[in-house]
This record gives structure tokens, sequence and C-alpha cells, in this order.
DNA sequence: GCCGTTTTCGGCCCGACTGTTTTCAGTCG
């Protein structure tokens, strides 16, 4: 699949040409196509061949025939002539805040500045000071520029940036002068990871609010402290800008700051048709404020149904709110149980009870208690008839519980030649099995497919936990054929885990939508080893609604005994 | 470069801030 690939393409010609100053347009074009080849959930040669790549919106004649060439040469001629004269490493400087297009051109021009190695040594010679539109601000702003783009570059992961929101959120919620406070931006739409975070507050008194938020608990730096803005870095190490609007702003605020700029901009091209305009400050018909105070009026006015959070990238959800057929996501409320945990017989903490009663609180109906192998050493995983043993351990426990089940399951490891860690006559003991890959990453990619669908084929097998293996910000993912692998899952009934662990959240939410599109069914689970990691479940929850996913396509919505049937069916 | 319930040509999202200049370009979110 070479999606990854050309949308990576256009974005380097759209990033050298804005270098080049060409047309703001014909950029945002690229940048577009770009994008919405990035977002596709098929395959983009299986479109060039049924000649349907125009069908993309965003995608014309000039961008389909670019497509095409590099399909069937490898090459795409227009990359090859805009790259002519300019290396990569200029084209990042822009990359460093309050460097842009403009001023990476006229230092390249005027003092040949090519990389980040010249930009600092011609900063350190003085070379810069006298030259048309450069003062004594824009340098030191250029210094402060490079220490941030080489301290603050990376994003962090949701789950890493969802407790400190709701930390701040708890601490600032009883304050008088507060009435709304709401987090926005991509935490607001459950993105896997996180730049920084926006959180959004009505009230009077600002001043007083962005007080009290630049001396909570935790904050380690002021960057700004003003009346209606506060920014701070907090010791998690990731920052957080606070900002205070008018009661009757906060739906137009809201709606703002939560993004995506993409979807934003959608949404604005069609208040313009309409002679309307959309800012932070409320939907307008000329000089007149039609709406604002709510974030439902917006979409409203605009006829369409309100689009929850998570579906706001500009990848169709537009459409369908105009038509009316937005999907009625999955909520938190749906989950009756997490099908993915392990306890103290393997590499967890808790013993069985302490889950069941953890669970119990979170309002769930079962929990799998899901060990790892006896292949997997390094997570003191479990023989054969330490398994067995555990079965009925579970058994005796279970019926102390009213209203509740622990589900006997394991988390078996698919082994390097494709076969499971524990024999079918074990297997067909237990509620329900998980299946996964922990050794044997570097094999080739069919190689490694071949192994998944060999497990997924096993009437024993009812969900592929991680199936890609990836880390978010720490390790690819092994290779493997996803889409073989989901429409062997479709045909046979087997589910593909969301894991809610913060740093995997694999599958994610493009990956999801491609399996609710081919009919595999999810399950969501936090692949928790300590009570304190189940909450994860929330992130997984967001994932699977940015991957448009109802309660349905969720195997951990069903009731008990629905969850039941969908495992013995395949084994029948 | 894309696109069309005013358009096949002439548009293409909005507002704030900053630093530089002397009315505005560049950058950002």
């Amino acid at each position: 699949m070479k999606n990854h690939e050309i949308a990576a393409l256009f974005e380097r010609i759209a990033n050298v040409l804005e270098l080049k100053g060409e047309n703001t347009f014909r950029i945002n074009s690229y940048r577009k196509a770009a994008r919405v080849i990035g977002d596709l959930t098929g395959d983009i040669e299986d479109l060039a061949r049924a000649e349907k790549l125009t069908d993309i919106p965003g995608i014309g004649e000039g961008t389909a025939e670019k497509i095409v060439e590099y399909i069937n040469t490898g090459k795409m001629s227009k990359y090859e002539e805009v790259m002519k004269g300019v290396s990569e490493e200029t084209v990042a400087l822009m990359q460093i805040p309050g460097l842009g297009p403009k001023t990476v051109a006229m230092l390249n021009r005027e003092l040949g500045i090519a990389s980040l190695n010249d930009l600092e040594k011609a900063l350190q010679e003085d070379k810069l000071q006298g030259l048309f539109g450069i003062g004594d601000k824009k340098i030191e702003n250029i210094v402060k520029g490079i220490e941030l783009f080489k301290t603050s570059q990376q994003r962090i992961s949701i789950g890493m940036a969802y407790p400190v929101v709701k930390r701040i959120i708890e601490g600032l919620r009883h304050n008088p002068q507060i009435r709304d406070i709401q987090a926005a931006g991509s935490l607001r739409r459950m993105k896997e990871t996180i730049g920084d975070i926006d959180i959004l507050v009505s009230g009077t008194e600002g001043t007083e609010i962005i007080k009290s938020f630049v001396n909570m608990r935790g904050v380690t730096q002021i960057l700004a402290a003003g009346d209606t803005k506060g920014s701070v870095r907090v010791e998690e190490g990731v920052q957080v800008d606070l900002r205070v609007v008018r009661e009757d702003e906060f739906g137009a605020a809201l709606q703002y700051f939560t993004g995506s700029k993409e979807h934003n901009i959608h949404l604005r091209e069609i208040a313009k048709k309409k002679g309307l305009k959309i800012s932070e400050y409320g939907i307008f018909k000329g000089d007149k404020k039609i709406g604002g105070q709510l974030e439902d009026d917006i979409y409203k006015i605009l006829g369409m149904d309100w689009i929850p959070p998570e579906l706001r990238e500009n990848r169709g959800e537009i459409e369908a709110a105009q038509a009316g057929k937005l999907p009625k996501l999955i909520e938190i409320s749906d989950i009756k149980g997490d099908l993915h945990n392990h306890s103290n017989w393997s590499d967890g903490i808790p013993t069985f009870e302490e889950m069941a009663r953890h669970a119990m609180k979170m309002g769930y109906k079962y929990l799998v208690v899901s060990d790892h192998s006896k292949s997997l050493h390094v997570a003191n995983g479990l023989k054969d008839d330490e398994l067995l043993e555990e079965i009925e351990e579970i058994d005796k426990l279970n019926k102390k519980f009213k209203g509740f089940t622990l589900l006997k399951a394991t988390e078996v490891d698919i082994k390097a030649d494709g076969s499971l860690d524990f024999p079918d006559k074990i297997l067909e003991k237990l509620d329900l099995v998980v299946a996964s890959i922990h050794s044997g990453f570097k094999q080739g990619k069919e190689k490694i497919t071949e192994r998944m669908i060999a497990a997924i084929r096993n009437p024993y097998v009812n969900i592929i936990a991680h199936p890609t293996g990836r880390l978010i910000s720490k390790r690819e993912g092994y290779e493997v054929d996803l889409d073989k692998v989901i429409e062997a899952c479709a045909e046979t009934g087997t589910a593909l885990e969301i894991n809610c662990f913060y740093d995997r959240l694999d599958l994610n939410d493009i990956n999801c939508r491609k399996a609710k599109e081919t009919g595999a069914m999810i399950s969501i689970s936090t692949d928790a080893h300590h009570l304190d990691q189940m909450w994860m479940i929330e992130l997984g929850v967001g994932i699977a609604r940015r991957g448009w996913l109802e309660a349905k396509n969720v195997i951990n919505t069903f009731p008990p005994d629905k969850l039941k049937a969908f495992c013995k069916k395949k084994r029948t």
C-alpha cells in the first residue's frame, strides 16, 4: 500500500513550493491531497486501477496523473522538478517557530543559509543584523524558536495528557467565577498524541481565573498570565493553555479551539457559500450575530447535525452530518467489561478478586483474566498445568459473585511458526482466547501476515490483541498486511483489539474504520497489569469513536450471554 | 491545483499578534 508514500511526497512538494513563494492556493491543494490520501481507508492503487482517483474530494486531474505516474514508475516528475536546487534541510527550517517560508527563503538567498547548522553559525557571527525586515527582536525570537524546536518537538501520548487535564479541570471547577470549563483541541478530539493542551473557560473576572490557574499544583513554569489567556508548563512536561471567554461566546470558541483546522476550514467554506461567517466569537449574518452561545448553534445554522468532536477531522463527517447520516457512536457507558487483563499469576499486580471487585466498581458485568502463555518467559507466562489450575481457581471464585463473572482466558502467544503456545485441548476449556505476537518482529511482511492468519483460523481464538505491535513514538509496528488480517477476521468471526494502553492504542482510528467497513468486530480492552490502568478504557473508546464505531461493532458492549455466543459460534 | 444550487473562470477561512514600517507583511493557531 503506497498511500503514505504518496501523501508524504505531496506534503513535501507543498513545503518546497511554499519556500519558493508559489501561489498559496496551489500549495494548499497539494496539502489537501496529502491529507486525504493519508486518511484513505482503502488502497490508493486499487482506486487508481479503477480510475476512481478523481472521485476523492481534493484530487483533480493533475494530482491523479501524478499518482498514476508514481504507481507505474516509482517516480513523480513534479517532485523531482521542485526539489531541484533545494535541500530537505532547508525546507525543515520552516518548522522552527517564528520562521516561515518568507524568512527562510530570504536567509537562503541573502546568506546562503541552508540548514540549522548554517543558521546557528550565522547567528553566532551576527550576520543577520541589518537584513531587510530583521530587527533585534526578530533575532531574539529566532534564537528562542531554535531552542523551542530542539526541546519541545515531541507530542505526548493522550494517555499522559488526559490525567493532567482531569486534574486541572477538577482543581478549577469549584472556582465561583467559572461557569463552564471544557478541554478543547486535539485532546477533546481524542487524538492519539497531543501537542499542547487547550482548556476553555467561560466566566467573568478573567484575571482572577488565570491567577488561580497558573498557581495550581503541578505547574513548573508560567509562560504567560494575562486577563484572557494563561499558559504554563506542568511537571509532565506538557504546555497547557487556558483561555477565558464570554459566556455568550463559549460555544463558538469551543468549536473553534476544538478543531481540527481542516474541519473548521471546511465549515467556514460552507458558511461563506450561505452568506454567513464563522469565527471564534460566533456565527454571523453580515454584522449580526445569529448564534454562538452553544456549539450546536454553529452546526444547526449551517443545516447539519452536531458533530461529535472525535469525528472532526474532515474525513467525510461534514457530508454525513448534512445528510443526517452520522453514526451513533459508541459511548463509554456501552462497555460491559474488559477483555484483556493480567493478574499476579503472570506479570500483573492484582489478584483475581481485586480485579473482579474493581471491575464491579466500574459497573462491568464481566472481566477477562488473560495471563501470558509459557513462551513469554519475561512476563512469567503460565505453563499448561498452571493455566488449568488458574481455571479452577477462577471457577471457585466466581461462585462468590452475583451478576458478575470473571471470564477464563489467556493471552496466548502466536509463535514464530504461526502455531499457538497452548494446544487446542487446553484452549477449549477457556471462555475466551486472546492471541498476540510478542516475538519474531523482524520477520517479513508475508511471514507475519501468515502467522496471524493461521491464528485467526484457529477455532478457539476470539481476539487478536494489539494487531500491529506499534508503540507510539518508541517502536514502529511489525510489518503486516492488515487488509488481509481484517478480511480474515471478518470472515471467521474473530475480533480485532483496540488495545487501550496509552503507548499502544493499537488498532488506530483509521484501521478501526477499515475494520468496520470490512465487517470485522472490535474488542476494546486495556491490557491492564494494574488496577490503576483500567481507566484507560476511556482512551480506547475515544479511538473507537474516531474510527466511527458504534456499539454494535464492539463485542464488549454485548451482554454476557451474547458475548459467550459470539465466542462459541467460532467453535461450531 | 481544485471546484461549481449565482461560476468552466475566478475565486479559494478567519482573526490576532508581532515586529517592522509608516500602512502592512509574516506567522500562528
